[in-house]
DNA sequence: GCCGTTTTCGGCCCGACTGTTTTCAGTCG
């Protein structure tokens, strides 16, 4: 048993096309590789799965017979010859190489052939003995640039997290709007679409003056570097490393360009072939109708346009990612995805009585001020020792706090919560009876990370059987470019948590983001609701709820699916404690 | 290598910018 996952399958399939690209293959083969990476890597369900139970390798989009076969042999052995035949010709220090900005598959080759260069620090040696601008096709700038890539690559080697590039995106959008003669402004790529990561920044404005916007956005402050620098298009490099694009478009093809610039490439890609087969052509100007070879644009100022040209109705950014949307919104079965305004509670806070920052009054206060109508203070349980997990008697004393915050403030639930901990054996870290006397209890792991999978898996699934238990938080306890998820079967624990109506978290810290977009589609799926929660540990991080929500949005999740979007009388029906007193008296 | 409302063969998205070029290839999104 080789036991890859999706994702370890994907950036083999990814390596193929790369290697494949440098040796000169036709770029068609190469786009075929990447789309079957890309629909391994999106599959909301495990590839042996796929294989056993939906169909067969081959009905993922873009898998055809000869990939499909790689597939099985790295899930039977964990190798593809294929890929180690490859790789025998081209060594993997070359695909490192392809990392630096400038520095593309035809080039490397060249490197490689011309002057046996295959990795990162020949390369460095002979560019800054001033030989590599000798090579064919390269230049002093070239040189330079490969140079500057090198370092920026060593710098910051990783995408940025939403939360972070969001704030820099708000930040030179602020700026701009407040000094440079912007008419109308979004940014547009994957941090519209709001992927957990982010690549770059892509703004798109429209100006009666696009050279005074170039001017103003070269020279922001938080501009380290300038990078391109053209008449309707400017990259810099920021200070927190991301780099940012801006484009001046014409108002008439704003909407033509925030479609194509806000992508998935495999969605704008599907949607301009689909296009074709209607006699419309779809680029960032506009959309145009082709009759005997002549061009009639027919659209582009608004999103809308571009999507009614082909026959459908506007797709959320979120959900662009060539995962179905397309064939739903021409079978009129787009989900009405989940918004901020549907959530009515926040079901996951921390006060000062364990790690939080502020007091229960003023978390209650804060999240009533964020317009919700009830918040679950969920402090830490006795094991967390670092975080001043509430014993038992300091839980009590909380309790005493709590029913003196609810008559200082109005117009707010506050119900008497706890985060849980799952302990190893699988067991909780209060005892029933305490937790009977809670309003809501979610449980989480918080230790013993390294165990193996299937202990893991029986840890969560043990605890999930708890009667008292409502939630599930963060499952897979993953830290975005600081942690590695546990080791942990989420669709085993997806299954039990459908089969016990027990709930799981959408958790809105952008380092979390917990479950993740694929991971709450597959819920849905299997009926498992969810709570779209911030985590919060003072008052100001109840914001992060946009990321939480867009998440639930990219797992196509509707409002009907989040249980902190009902009311609280409803909540506290579905809430699974609510079955078991009705059992138990 | 994949795919099919024109197709089981012959297509496959397309434009901007840059650098190194005497007219265009490579990279990027």
């Amino acid at each position: 048993m080789a036991g890859m996952t999706n994702a370890q399958v994907a950036q083999i399939l990814e390596e193929i096309a790369e290697l494949i690209e440098i040796k000169g293959e036709i770029s068609f083969k190469v786009r075929a590789y990447q789309r079957a990476a890309e629909a391994v890597a999106g599959a909301s369900h495990s590839l042996e799965r796929v294989r056993e139970e939906k169909g067969g390798l081959d009905s993922l989009p873009g898998v055809g017979k000869s990939i499909a076969e790689k597939i099985e042999e790295l899930l039977d052995t964990g190798k593809c010859s294929y890929h180690e035949k490859l790789l025998a010709e081209i060594p993997p220090t070359v695909l490192e190489m392809l990392r630096i900005p400038g520095l593309g598959p035809k080039k490397a080759k060249m490197l490689m052939d011309r002057a046996k260069i295959t990795t990162i620090e020949q390369l460095e040696e002979v560019a800054r003995a001033g030989r590599l601008r000798k090579l064919p096709g390269m230049g002093e700038k070239t040189e330079q640039e490969i140079l500057r890539g090198i370092g920026h690559l060593r710098e910051y080697s990783k995408r940025t997290d939403l939360g972070l590039a969001w704030e820099i995106a708000g930040n030179i959008m602020d700026q701009l709007r407040a000094s440079a003669p912007v008419e109308q402004m979004e940014a547009a790529g994957s941090l519209r679409r709001m992927r957990e990561t982010i690549g770059d920044i892509d703004i798109l404005v429209t100006s009666s003056d696009p050279e005074a916007v170039m001017e103003r956005f070269a020279n922001l402050q938080l501009s380290t570097e300038v990078i391109v620098r053209g008449p309707t298009k400017t990259t810099i490099r920021t200070a927190a490393g991301i780099q940012a694009d801006i484009r001046v478009v014409a108002p008439e093809s704003f909407g033509a360009a925030l479609q194509y610039f806000t992508g998935s490439k495999q969605h704008n890609i599907k949607l301009r072939d689909f296009g074709v087969r209607h006699g419309i052509k779809l680029n960032e100007y506009g959309v145009f109708r082709v009759k005997d070879g002549k061009e009639t644009r027919i659209g582009g100022q608004t999103e809308e346009e571009m999507y009614a040209a082909v026959g459908l109705p506007l797709i959320p950014p979120e959900i662009r990612e060539d995962q179905g949307e397309i064939e739903a919104a021409r079978e009129g079965r787009l989900p009405q995805l989940v918004e901020m305004s549907d959530v009515k509670g926040e079901m996951h806070c921390h006060t000062s009585w364990s790690d939080g920052h502020d007091t229960v009054e003023a978390m209650a206060r804060a999240a009533k001020e964020a317009g919700y109508s009830y918040v679950a203070l969920t402090d830490h349980s006795p094991s967390q020792t670092v975080a001043n997990g509430l014993k038992v008697d300091r839980l009590l004393k909380r309790r005493e706090e709590i029913e003196g915050a609810r008559k200082a403030v109005r117009g707010i639930t506050i119900l008497e919560g706890t985060e849980v901990d799952i302990l190893r054996d699988g067991s909780l870290d209060y005892p029933d009876e305490i937790l009977s006397e809670l309003d809501y209890v979610v449980a989480s792991v918080h230790s013993g990370w390294k165990m193996s999978r299937d202990t893991m898996t029986e840890r969560i699934v043990r605890a999930m059987e708890n009667p008292w238990l409502d939630c599930i938080a963060h499952p897979t306890g993953r830290l975005i470019g600081q942690r590695e998820p546990y080791e942990v079967d989420v669709e085993a624990v997806m299954l039990a948590a459908a089969r016990l109506g027990v709930a799981m978290e959408i958790s809105s810290d952008p380092v979390r983001l917990d479950l993740r977009d694929v991971h709450a589609r597959r819920a849905k799926e299997l009926g498992v609701k969810l709570m779209i929660v911030t985590d919060a540990h003072w008052p100001r991080s109840l914001s992060l709820l946009r990321f939480g929500v867009a998440t639930a949005r990219r797992g196509w999740i509707e409002a009907s699916d989040v249980l902190n979007c009902l009311p609280l009388s409803q909540l506290r029906k579905r809430l699974r404690r609510s079955k078991v007193k009705v059992r138990g008296t």
